[in-house]
DNA sequence: CGACCCTATGTAATCGATTACATGCAACTT
DNA sequence: AAGTTGCATGTAATCGATTACATAGGGTCG
């Protein structure tokens, strides 16, 4: 008896039961779909019996506004991409998880593009946010769209609010969350100088990535802060992975003169390395001391732990969410939010021997 | 010269590029938009002249069909929602990749829920799909929307395809993805017990979960087949999270008798645990032998290197997106598929000292 | 008391595609 | 030659909301 009792014209029947539209709820309240739409949208503008009928009537046939429709008229999707680099890289997932709730909290769903190198998907994203199926998006991967193809007269006007995490875009003028890169790695530097280390080794990220430059940057300040030379034979390329700091620990194990300290610019790849020296029976940080970037999970747990440099990973995303959705709601947001980051002293590093 | 050239009615004049709509393209080729609708979704039944028109005002003019109008007629969305428990948890981020990657090649958009532990949440997506934002749902999270309210007359019919990955849901008549955790646990517990471990441990997932209830059967089951006796006092509880492994961990250093062994069931709690173990002055594996679950990127360079059973993550993503593609397109599926887990033998197991 | 304004509500246009149905024409059948 | 079939295409209804505009009624003010 209580079920939907559709009125009017359509024989009701046990036909496969489709979703209330704001029509069959209008009918319900005995109002127009006008007032239900407003009802919901701007409730003071409707009379309060009104609302209550309507209220009553969405409740009783379980009602929920269709979002196609919805974004149709209104071109709004209340939908936000999320573009990265590497989805299964531990490093983002914290990331996202401050990004979702964010988002959530402000009734706004989250897709997610993992481009995974790949111009092919790029391209399809491109495609996806100039079809209009978001609001806005966060990018993580430190460059535009179609930054490949640069002299093609279309330099990327996506035309939606647009939010850079971790990865300031240089060409772009959008706004941008991010930590000191270089005072962080600046400050491990001057860290493990502090301790009495001379030779210093550090691990690189990839060549042209913006952390990468940064941290850099920050790794010779510290060292000309500590007095100490720039030795680029201590420089060791790496990609931010597990595997490259596998290979970086293989390459210093061969070498016949050691640093007595390397800074690897990710976790990931001072864990890697980590494994690789005791593997090779040098002890860390007797023999040789690791500091990492980022502490992710794993850095408190390794053997030993790591010494690292904290971000504040969902803080990070919920900043990102928030300047996104402030923008979106046309409310004036900030052009630039720099979170702390802290060093964290763990078992890893040590005076040398 | 070359831009929209805006035939007709309005006036060009410098207005906000608005993106070109099927009219354009129709006018722009000199047909209808039916023409056009067909040219994109049914080529086949356009002449090629007509066809080769379209595409070339396609071109000149950027467009991409509007996913709005075209979910609001043809109610169909081309999206994915993935239900998940833990979004920040290592786990998942592979198997996201998975599903995402073939998700992607087929046409469709994910849209990921972490749910949190939060019923505000689920119901909130359970309101997402019932709205219609997606064409069909992945779950990795072991039980339906709504579970909660059991009685209520809704018994979570949500109506769209629904594909379970890892955690089969027991009520639900829905294809599920999943390894053989019990024949996982089993063959890891033989595995201690064949280098002679008499008195192996367990530590526990969350009580009530699914994986958690096969992979504890599984350990019974390798007892039984090892002649070794079930000792109820060797069942340490745990969550999955790396510091449930090191609360285990500070259990286990706080015992007089120790078992030899420790058999975890996620990788986490293993690397968690040996970190306690190692701090507390004991030797993996020398005093006492861990072995974890799942192979995450970490297993292998955890120090020691861990002994575990490695879950194709990423195939598994893969096979369950596959069958809900085949649900979404009306091809048969299979209602289960099960995929070969492999143990892999590392240092942190050794026979007994 | 009439002009004016404000509030609550209804009517109907609109967003941009898909698609059922209609139509015109060429080719084929008998 | 008339009828049938089938292809290519066009016309217009449709999906379900939002919202510009119109309108009715009640209150205020000069």
């Amino acid at each position: 008896m209580d079920d939907l009792g559709q009125a009017g014209g359509t024989e009701p029947g046990d036909a496969p039961v489709r979703a209330a539209r704001i029509q069959d709820v209008a009918r319900l309240a005995d109002v127009s779909t006008a007032t239900v739409s407003r009802a919901l949208a701007t409730p003071e503008r409707v009379s309060p019996e009104a609302r209550a009928r309507v209220l009553e009537a969405i409740a009783k046939t379980g009602y929920v506004p269709n979002p196609a429709a919805r974004t149709l008229r209104s071109q709004k999707t209340y939908m936000v991409l999320v573009v990265l680099p590497d989805l299964a890289n531990t490093f983002f997932s914290k990331i996202l998880r401050g990004i979702e709730e964010t988002l959530f909290e402000a009734g706004y769903g989250m897709i997610i593009s993992d481009l995974d190198g790949s111009p092919e998907k790029e391209a399809h994203f491109a495609a996806f946010t100039a079809a209009g199926r978001v609001d806005g998006a966060i990018l993580l991967n430190g460059h535009l769209f179609g930054q490949s193809r640069e002299g093609e007269g279309q330099p990327a006007r996506i035309g939606i609010p647009l939010v850079a995490l971790c990865e300031a875009i240089p060409s772009a003028d959008i706004p941008h969350i991010e930590i000191d890169n270089r005072a962080a790695a600046s400050r491990m530097t001057q860290h493990l100088a502090g301790l009495g280390h001379r030779r210093i080794a550090y691990v690189s990220g990839p060549a042209n990535n913006i952390l990468e430059r940064e941290r850099f940057l920050g790794f010779k300040d510290g060292l000309e802060a500590a007095g100490l030379p720039f030795d680029p034979a201590l420089v060791i390329p790496g990609d931010y992975t597990i595997e490259s700091g596998v290979a970086a620990g293989q390459g210093l194990v061969a070498r016949t003169t050691r640093p007595t300290a390397v800074f690897c610019t990710s976790d990931e790849m001072a864990i890697g390395l980590m494994r690789t020296l005791l593997s090779a029976g040098l002890r860390v940080p007797e023999d040789i001391s690791v500091a990492g970037f980022d502490d992710i999970e794993f850095a408190a747990v390794a053997e030993p732990s790591l010494t690292t440099i904290h971000q504040p990973r969902r803080e990070l995303g919920q900043a990102a969410a928030t300047v996104l959705i402030d923008l979106l709601q046309g409310r004036p947001a900030p052009k630039q939010i720099r979170l702390e980051t802290e060093l964290v002293i763990r078992n890893s590093v040590a005076p040398p021997g």
